[in-house]
DNA sequence: TCACTGACAAGGG
DNA sequence: ACCCTTGCCAGTG
């Protein structure tokens, strides 16, 4: 549903970054956070969780900040999350995404 | 209005 | 490397 948002909403913000995370790339809370200056990453996690209907935001490809996939709880089922990052060819053990140092996308890398 | 909770993060011991 | 505390800020009771 659409409604008239004439104050910034933490969720537009959240999901216009979340979207171009590359396939096959992960990020953080934190990341997010930092780049829309949000002031904390909790506002990340909750935006997401407060929409997970939204099929066009891939927040499989966010993580906590040591690469763990701390948001799977929230994924029906749980296993999904890691499905879907396995079905890009990441490789994802114990909870955790194996390299992640290289996998991981800063938001400032958006083509500048 | 106050207190507690959370898909988190950073720093200290 | 692990555990605990503090900062963060919108939602909820």
């Amino acid at each position: 549903m659409k409604r008239p948002t004439s104050a910034p909403h933490y969720h537009e913000q959240v999901f216009r970054v979340a979207r171009q995370i590359p396939p096959g790339r992960v990020t953080t809370y934190g990341a997010i956070a930092d780049y829309l200056s949000l002031g904390s990453a909790r506002m990340v996690g909750w935006a997401l969780f407060n929409n997970l209907s939204l099929d066009d935001v891939p927040a499989h490809r966010v993580l906590n900040r040591n690469g763990e996939l701390s948001g799977r709880v929230h994924f029906r089922p749980p296993e999904l999350m890691q499905a879907l990052l396995e079905a890009e060819g990441i490789a994802v053990e114990n909870d955790q995404v194996v390299d992640f140092a290289s996998k991981f996308w800063h938001p400032q890398e958006l083509g500048y």
